[in-house]
DNA sequence: GCATGATAAATGAC
DNA sequence: GTCATTTATCATGC
Protein backbone atom coordinates (compact mmCIF):
# COMPACT_ATOMS: atom_id res chain seq x y z
CA UNK A 1 0.00 0.00 0.00
CA UNK A 2 2.99 2.13 0.40
CA UNK A 3 4.86 1.50 -2.02
CA UNK A 4 0.89 2.54 -4.62
CA UNK A 5 0.65 5.67 -2.95
CA UNK A 6 4.40 6.53 -3.28
CA UNK A 7 4.35 5.36 -6.98
CA UNK A 8 1.20 7.09 -7.86
CA UNK A 9 2.76 10.64 -6.79
CA UNK A 10 5.98 10.12 -8.19
CA UNK A 11 4.16 10.24 -11.43
CA UNK A 12 3.96 14.07 -11.43
CA UNK A 13 7.73 14.26 -12.25
CA UNK A 14 7.72 10.90 -14.75
CA UNK A 15 4.91 13.01 -16.62
CA UNK A 16 6.20 15.95 -16.69
CA UNK A 17 5.90 18.58 -19.62
CA UNK A 18 6.98 21.37 -20.48
CA UNK A 19 4.77 24.72 -20.30
CA UNK A 20 3.64 26.76 -22.90
CA UNK A 21 5.93 29.16 -24.95
CA UNK A 22 2.95 31.57 -23.86
CA UNK A 23 3.08 30.45 -20.56
CA UNK A 24 6.82 30.79 -19.87
CA UNK A 25 6.72 34.10 -21.93
CA UNK A 26 3.67 35.27 -19.42
CA UNK A 27 5.75 34.30 -16.46
CA UNK A 28 9.02 35.80 -17.49
CA UNK A 29 7.85 38.84 -18.34
CA UNK A 30 6.45 38.78 -14.35
CA UNK A 31 9.21 37.48 -13.37
CA UNK A 32 11.69 40.43 -14.77
CA UNK A 33 9.21 43.02 -14.25
CA UNK A 34 9.34 42.56 -10.65
CA UNK A 35 12.93 41.51 -10.22
CA UNK A 36 13.60 43.52 -7.20
CA UNK A 37 11.10 41.46 -5.35
CA UNK A 38 9.80 38.06 -7.47
CA UNK A 39 7.52 36.86 -4.87
CA UNK A 40 4.49 37.17 -6.58
CA UNK A 41 1.06 37.05 -3.95
CA UNK A 42 -0.96 34.29 -3.66
CA UNK A 43 -3.54 36.49 -5.92
CA UNK A 44 -0.82 36.81 -8.47
CA UNK A 45 0.13 33.43 -8.60
CA UNK A 46 -3.79 32.51 -9.31
CA UNK A 47 -4.14 35.12 -12.13
CA UNK A 48 -0.59 34.13 -13.55
CA UNK A 49 -2.26 30.33 -13.15
CA UNK A 50 -5.16 31.28 -14.59
CA UNK A 51 -3.45 33.10 -17.92
CA UNK A 52 -0.84 30.47 -18.35
CA UNK A 53 -3.16 27.78 -17.71
CA UNK A 54 -1.28 25.84 -15.18
CA UNK A 55 -1.91 25.27 -11.52
CA UNK A 56 -0.71 27.41 -8.77
CA UNK A 57 1.44 24.89 -6.89
CA UNK A 58 3.18 24.56 -10.46
CA UNK A 59 3.84 29.00 -10.47
CA UNK A 60 5.04 28.80 -6.85
CA UNK A 61 7.34 25.48 -8.51
CA UNK A 62 8.32 27.58 -11.36
CA UNK A 63 9.11 30.77 -9.64
CA UNK A 64 11.07 28.59 -6.92
CA UNK A 65 12.92 27.22 -9.54
CA UNK A 66 13.38 30.84 -11.50
CA UNK A 67 15.15 32.47 -8.52
CA UNK A 68 17.54 29.67 -7.68
CA UNK A 69 18.42 29.03 -11.08
CA UNK A 70 18.77 33.09 -12.09
CA UNK A 71 21.03 33.31 -9.05
CA UNK A 72 23.07 30.99 -9.90
CA UNK A 73 23.96 32.29 -13.27
CA UNK A 74 23.51 36.25 -12.48
CA UNK A 75 24.98 37.26 -15.60
CA UNK A 76 24.46 34.53 -18.35
CA UNK A 77 21.17 35.42 -17.67
CA UNK A 78 21.45 39.40 -18.57
CA UNK A 79 20.31 38.66 -21.98
CA UNK A 80 16.89 37.36 -20.97
CA UNK A 81 16.67 40.18 -18.45
CA UNK A 82 17.65 42.89 -20.83
CA UNK A 83 14.98 41.51 -23.39
CA UNK A 84 12.03 41.28 -21.24
CA UNK A 85 13.34 44.62 -20.04
CA UNK A 86 12.70 46.46 -22.83
CA UNK A 87 9.30 44.31 -23.88
CA UNK A 88 7.88 45.87 -20.87
CA UNK A 89 9.42 49.16 -21.89
CA UNK A 90 8.17 48.81 -25.35
CA UNK A 91 4.57 47.84 -23.63
CA UNK A 92 4.38 50.61 -21.20
CA UNK A 93 5.56 53.06 -24.22
CA UNK A 94 2.11 52.05 -25.90
CA UNK B 1 13.57 41.96 11.09
CA UNK B 2 12.76 38.55 9.51
CA UNK B 3 14.83 38.96 6.04
CA UNK B 4 16.82 41.42 7.21
CA UNK B 5 18.19 38.88 9.78
CA UNK B 6 17.62 35.48 7.94
CA UNK B 7 17.97 36.19 4.39
CA UNK B 8 14.20 34.30 4.06
CA UNK B 9 11.62 35.60 1.95
CA UNK B 10 8.05 34.79 3.38
CA UNK B 11 6.29 37.36 0.23
CA UNK B 12 2.90 36.30 2.95
CA UNK B 13 4.48 37.15 6.25
CA UNK B 14 7.35 39.34 5.70
CA UNK B 15 5.49 41.54 2.77
CA UNK B 16 6.46 44.90 4.77
CA UNK B 17 10.27 44.04 4.81
CA UNK B 18 10.72 43.18 1.44
CA UNK B 19 13.87 45.06 0.27
CA UNK B 20 14.56 45.17 -3.33
CA UNK B 21 17.20 42.96 -4.56
CA UNK B 22 17.73 41.47 -0.98
CA UNK B 23 16.93 38.33 -2.29
CA UNK B 24 19.91 37.99 -4.61
CA UNK B 25 22.25 38.40 -1.78
CA UNK B 26 23.04 34.76 -0.43
CA UNK B 27 20.73 34.09 2.56
CA UNK B 28 22.56 34.05 5.43
CA UNK B 29 21.05 30.57 6.13
CA UNK B 30 22.81 29.47 3.24
CA UNK B 31 26.18 29.90 5.09
CA UNK B 32 25.03 27.10 7.83
CA UNK B 33 22.94 25.91 5.99
CA UNK B 34 23.24 21.48 6.17
CA UNK B 35 23.26 19.74 3.03
CA UNK B 36 20.30 18.10 1.76
CA UNK B 37 20.91 14.17 1.86
CA UNK B 38 18.57 12.08 0.56
CA UNK B 39 17.03 8.67 2.45
CA UNK B 40 18.39 4.97 2.02
CA UNK B 41 15.05 3.33 0.87
CA UNK B 42 15.80 1.52 4.58
CA UNK B 43 15.20 4.74 6.00
CA UNK B 44 12.21 5.96 3.85
CA UNK B 45 10.46 2.17 4.70
CA UNK B 46 10.56 2.98 8.29
CA UNK B 47 9.43 6.40 8.58
CA UNK B 48 6.57 5.61 5.77
CA UNK B 49 5.53 2.66 7.79
CA UNK B 50 5.22 4.25 10.84
CA UNK B 51 3.48 7.55 8.96
CA UNK B 52 0.45 4.50 8.14
CA UNK B 53 -0.03 4.31 11.88
CA UNK B 54 -0.33 7.76 12.89
CA UNK B 55 0.76 10.80 10.89
CA UNK B 56 1.62 11.97 14.00
CA UNK B 57 4.80 10.87 16.24
CA UNK B 58 3.45 9.83 19.32
CA UNK B 59 5.75 11.09 22.33
CA UNK B 60 9.02 9.76 22.83
CA UNK B 61 8.17 8.03 19.69
CA UNK B 62 11.09 10.09 17.24
CA UNK B 63 13.82 8.72 19.50
CA UNK B 64 13.26 5.16 19.27
CA UNK B 65 12.45 5.72 15.35
CA UNK B 66 16.08 8.28 15.14
CA UNK B 67 18.25 5.80 16.86
CA UNK B 68 16.61 2.53 14.55
CA UNK B 69 17.21 4.23 11.42
CA UNK B 70 20.56 6.67 11.89
CA UNK B 71 18.70 9.97 11.86
CA UNK B 72 19.13 12.58 14.14
CA UNK B 73 15.19 13.59 16.57
CA UNK B 74 15.30 16.46 14.45
CA UNK B 75 15.20 14.58 10.79
CA UNK B 76 12.57 12.23 11.75
CA UNK B 77 10.46 15.16 13.51
CA UNK B 78 11.09 17.23 10.00
CA UNK B 79 10.13 14.61 8.10
CA UNK B 80 7.16 13.56 9.44
CA UNK B 81 6.09 17.72 8.82
CA UNK B 82 7.40 17.45 5.06
CA UNK B 83 5.54 14.51 5.01
CA UNK B 84 2.14 15.60 6.30
CA UNK B 85 2.53 18.39 3.95
CA UNK B 86 2.92 15.90 0.78
CA UNK B 87 0.13 14.46 2.12
CA UNK B 88 -1.99 17.15 1.91
CA UNK B 89 -0.60 18.02 -1.94
CA UNK B 90 -1.63 13.98 -3.18
CA UNK B 91 -5.32 15.03 -1.38
CA UNK B 92 -5.61 18.68 -3.00
CA UNK B 93 -4.37 17.01 -6.25
CA UNK B 94 -6.65 14.20 -6.47
CA UNK B 95 -9.67 16.95 -5.31
CA UNK B 96 -8.38 19.15 -8.60
CA UNK B 97 -7.89 16.17 -10.82
CA UNK B 98 -11.51 14.39 -9.85
CA UNK B 99 -13.40 17.70 -10.39
CA UNK B 100 -11.90 18.28 -13.75
CA UNK B 101 -12.98 15.18 -15.28
C1' DG C 1 24.07 16.61 -22.91
C1' DC C 2 21.85 20.23 -20.57
C1' DA C 3 17.15 22.68 -19.88
C1' DT C 4 13.19 22.22 -17.27
C1' DG C 5 9.45 20.91 -14.10
C1' DA C 6 8.55 18.33 -9.80
C1' DT C 7 10.02 16.37 -5.55
C1' DA C 8 12.92 15.59 -1.28
C1' DA C 9 15.53 17.60 2.94
C1' DA C 10 16.07 21.62 5.56
C1' DT C 11 15.11 26.38 7.36
C1' DG C 12 12.55 30.13 9.23
C1' DA C 13 8.28 32.88 10.08
C1' DC C 14 4.23 32.75 12.79
C1' DG D 1 1.96 22.56 14.93
C1' DT D 2 1.36 24.75 9.49
C1' DC D 3 3.52 26.40 5.46
C1' DA D 4 6.08 29.35 2.07
C1' DT D 5 10.65 29.17 1.16
C1' DT D 6 15.70 27.43 -0.26
C1' DT D 7 18.65 24.06 -2.13
C1' DA D 8 20.01 19.76 -4.14
C1' DT D 9 18.36 15.94 -6.61
C1' DC D 10 15.43 13.43 -9.55
C1' DA D 11 13.11 12.29 -14.03
C1' DT D 12 11.98 13.77 -18.24
C1' DG D 13 12.03 16.50 -22.79
C1' DC D 14 14.48 17.35 -26.75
Amino acid sequence: AVMILRSRFLDARRKRRNFSKQATEVLNEYFYSHLSNPYPSEEAKEELARKCGITVAQVSNWFGNKRIRYKKNIGKAQEEANLYAAKTAAAAAA
Amino acid sequence: KCELVTGFHCKRRCAVNAEDYRWLKPAVTSLVRKKRRPYSQTQILGLESEFIINSYLERGRSTVLAKSLNLTERQVKIWFQNRRMKEKRMFMREKLTNSKI
